[in-house]
DNA sequence: CCATCTGTGGCACTCGGTGTCATAGATGGG
DNA sequence: CCCATCTATGACACCGAGTGCCACAGATGG
């Protein structure tokens, strides 16, 4: 089933009250106001996903359910693949942060596992949410694909603090093995989580690192 | 630079000899011959997504080189990212039966290592065209993304053995997780053969695997 | 009232990918 | 030699993601 709708047909926002001059909404900035808000918009999206799956739903259907048109869509996300992706820049650089503020007393190894959990430690209000969008992503084969552009970004956070603290380039081959090979078994973690439905994310997490840092022979 | 050539414009093959009742060519199967191969799109296509990028190149330009229709293209390959992979399917069975045929007696981890470098050890003659290849596939970000999952593919052979020489099922977290850093590891060893011009693959990613199979903490 | 600024969305276009269908070209058999 | 049959080709029409362009909406301060 398909948006029945066509490409350019009228979209209708909720009617957010407009009054002139100032609802104070505004910042003082000129301009028209934004007519909705990327996390509005991702609110919308990740419904309707889930209902009738990712491939299935197209840009319109997210844009008339938001009730904006289907260009004002791209102006928020850049492509149909970013909306799931929520606040994962931010928190990245949330986790850069950490690993950059760490104790050079703390080992390397000991450090990127505490500030992996760290990142992924959610709020439990958030945990059904959490395990939802994760589900989308790591189930639907083009945001599986997709997911790789975003977690080269996160590798490049670890390969960053792994190559200060060891005083390598960023490039090199340490860093860079390193990164993938946290990211790696992390992201086998996220899959044993979602496979068992009432699991605990965190000492899942803790176990698949635990199997990088204690070494993999001793492991098995 | 775009194609200028619309849609359904005439194509031009090399006009092959096609002299009625058998070049033998083909194996006695009825049917029209095929008027290409997927090798031979294979070389077209490398050879254009090399001299004009691989995003700036659409299926038409392919095609068009290749001598044939657009529609014929994804009959050979269901998608343009997938004609960069050449024989890596066929490939990975050899290491499938590699691994399969390992004796008992060799440790996983080392069973593991000998079979990447394996899959991985080319003959020098291909050295330059198989380091194009991968430059393509790791530098191009829509085949960063698409190459998840092939990926998987691997993973999955890497998973099955360590499943089956652990006894545990190939989904659990230590399968999933040590596939997934392994291919981590190997995939660094690519980028770091990749950034150096006259280097060896096969020693790097030696190296690579060896900061697995040797303990993070003690590589660092 | 107006100049200015930002956000919106309609429109047309490109390109990847797919379903359908007529046709080309090979086969073996009568 | 013609024909039934089989496979491969390619034209065509269509869908959906993504983009450039541009007129317009709606907020601002002067």
């Amino acid at each position: 089933m398909r948006s029945a709708r066509p490409r350019g047909a009228p979209p209708r926002g909720e009617a957010a009250p407009a009054g002139r001059r100032t609802d104070n909404v505004t910042g003082g900035r000129a301009g028209r106001r934004p007519v909705t808000s990327a996390a509005e918009l991702e609110r919308h999206a990740l419904l309707i996903f889930e209902e009738r799956g990712f491939e299935a739903t197209t840009v319109d259907d997210v844009a008339a359910a938001a009730g904006i048109g289907r260009r004002t869509f791209f102006r928020y996300y850049a492509s149909k693949n970013d909306v799931v992706w929520g606040e994962f820049d931010a928190h990245l650089e949330t986790m850069r942060a950490a690993l950059a503020a760490t104790s050079p007393d703390v080992p390397v190894i000991t450090a990127l596992r505490r500030a992996i959990l760290d990142f992924n430690t959610y709020p439990v209000a958030e945990t059904d949410s959490h395990r939802r969008r994760m589900a989308l992503i790591l189930r639907t084969p083009a945001l599986q694909a997709h997911s790789t552009l975003r977690y080269a970004r996160w590798r490049a956070v670890v390969a960053e603090f792994v190559a200060a603290r060891t005083g390598r380039d960023e490039g090199a081959l340490e860093p860079q093995a390193v990164a993938w090979a946290f990211l790696g078994v992390a992201v086998a973690g996220y899959e044993e989580w979602l496979a068992h439905a009432g699991a605990e994310l965190i000492p899942i997490l803790d176990r698949a690192l635990g199997l990088l840092v204690d070494g993999l022979d001793r492991s098995l």
